[in-house]
DNA sequence: ATCGGTACCTGCACGC
DNA sequence: TGCGTGCAGGTACCGA
């Protein structure tokens, strides 16, 4: 579910609770989304409080009072709220940790998601490309460049740009006007220019509103988000596009699906 | 060394 | 009702 709006969604929402909150009774019950294994993750919490909450990409950072931190990763279907405690259990929860008069929960079905203990040296951002909405276009240009795969693919590889998922790599290909099945570095350098401004928009109306629920995805108020509403190509195969009335197309690419639609996009 | 394919896990919608 | 199939927002790993 969640890519980097509505990360930045759960981190807006959960950020100003937590920050400077002393941590309380913590629970973890399942040890296996636990990276590195065998981290004793209560003892490392005990006593600590919260410096700040942050985003990098698609990962949740949280700073602690001693310098050390860890991150949370939704995968597809992970959750993070903030209840207030004593609420009952979901199934598929993860892990708890309390605080004076809120709970946060990680709740997770699949378990693509995670938490990663870094400690105080552990790089925050390893393997991750730059942030899209800081990211020059020209600096996206070179390393579109670098790739022969198709343009759909580049734009999911997290070390390329980091942040996009399958969703908002769909809404800016269509809003860029190129098929997803292009290749990187055959682009021209308009189209390039075209797809630095479209995902940046697409990102910041997404952002606006919420993010996207296509099912699982709550912000930390276990509200969806409301962007869905707004989607151009992904989900809308067999639907007239919302510019040309063509009919939206749905292909498999590189394993996951692209749409697209094949009069506005070349 | 880059890249495509597959595996990981659960739940839901659909057709029969 | 139940069963089988396909699909889902992500990423790590495996060979070619």
């Amino acid at each position: 579910m969640p890519e980097l709006p509505e990360v930045e969604s759960v981190v807006r929402a959960i950020g100003p609770l937590l920050r400077g909150a002393v941590l309380g009774k913590v629970r973890l019950l399942r040890a296996d989304i636990l990276e590195p294994p065998g981290i004793d993750l209560v003892t490392c919490l005990a006593g600590r409080s919260v410096r700040s909450v942050e985003r990098r990409a698609k990962r949740i950072i949280f700073l602690l009072d001693n310098d050390h931190r860890f991150y949370i990763h939704l995968g597809m279907t992970g959750q993070l709220t903030v209840e207030p405690p004593g609420e009952p259990l979901r199934k598929h929860t993860h892990l708890l940790i309390e605080f004076a008069a809120k709970t946060l929960r990680f709740v997770d079905a699949r378990r693509f998601g995670g938490i990663w203990w870094l400690g105080k040296d552990g790089p925050a951002d390893d393997g991750l490309g730059p942030e899209p909405l800081q990211l020059p276009a020209a600096e996206l240009a070179h390393r579109l460049a670098g790739t022969r795969r198709i343009i759909k693919s580049a734009l999911l590889d997290q070390k390329i740009i980091a942040g996009l998922g399958n969703i908002y790599a769909d809404e800016a290909l269509f809003l860029a006007g190129i098929r997803p099945q292009r290749r990187a570095d055959r682009l021209s350098h308009e189209q390039t220019m075209r797809l630095s401004r479209s995902i940046k928009t697409v990102l910041r109306q997404a952002i606006a509103h919420g993010g996207s629920t296509v099912r699982d995805y709550r912000n930390a108020d276990g509200k969806p988000g409301e962007f869905q509403k707004r989607h151009r190509v992904y989900q809308r195969t067999g639907l007239p596009c919302v510019v040309c009335g063509t009919v939206i197309l749905r292909r498999v690419l590189g394993g996951r699906s692209a749409h697209f639609c094949p009069k506005c996009q070349h």
